[in-house]
DNA sequence: TCCTATATATAGAGTGTCGATATATAGACC
DNA sequence: GGTCTATATATCGACACTCTATATATAGGA
């Protein structure tokens, strides 16, 4: 008996699992992101600029990220890390994401 | 470049296709689909009442199940059907659904 | 009598994304 | 100069959906 899947939950960790996946490689600033997921999984997953910033900060709050305002061109940007902290969730959530999807595929199976 | 993803509309899409799913060979009942369900995903995949039955209304509404009042034990059962439509919408659905979370499991991939 | 299981229904709470709007700089174009 | 697009962040309110709680009703076991 596995534990129950919170759906909601699941769409949240989806969006937070994209960004911090995003930052494996090198900090990048919000807008960066988002263009660089885009990009990455050929349009299917975007962010909404009222969606990609609360969740930065969510996951700033969390200390999964860590953010540092800096100056380029005369903007400013706010350059996103990924901590230890993030690392491990990343990992932890990429396995549920994938447990998630072989249950559903063995259930909806077939179809396709 | 495919199409931007509602995270929204996936959440309700898997709960769709869970019980289009479990009407593929037998008709059932709304609580008997929630059982099966639950027992076919080893309780990963749960239906809170709240959650069910409106989500049956929805599909009967779209004619993709069809519901017959039943008797059984004194007890009243509405017992639902997989329409034409339905069986089609669920497999252009799990092909969906699996090409999302392949694209995901793309991005995520390396870790766990 | 009370609790659990079966069986459906709905109103309201909660939580999340999404759309719109705001601010600001910079470059291209007319 | 003025407009448009791109870059870059932020937040509010609308919307959609699940989730919790409650209601109703029958049946069986402790």
């Amino acid at each position: 008996m596995t534990e129950p899947i919170d759906l909601q939950a699941l769409v949240r960790e989806i969006n937070e699992a994209l960004i911090l996946a995003a930052l494996r490689g090198e900090p990048k600033h919000g807008y960066q992101i988002a263009v660089d997921v885009e990009r990455e999984t050929d349009g299917m997953f975007t962010f909404q600029h009222g969606t990609l910033y609360p969740i930065l900060h969510r996951l700033e709050k969390g200390r999964r990220i860590s953010g540092k305002w800096e100056k380029a061109d005369g903007r400013r940007r706010k350059v996103y890390s990924l901590t230890d902290r993030g690392r491990e969730w990343l990992t932890i959530q990429s396995r549920r994401v994938r447990a998630t999807f072989g249950t559903l595929d063995a259930l909806l199976g077939g179809e396709g």
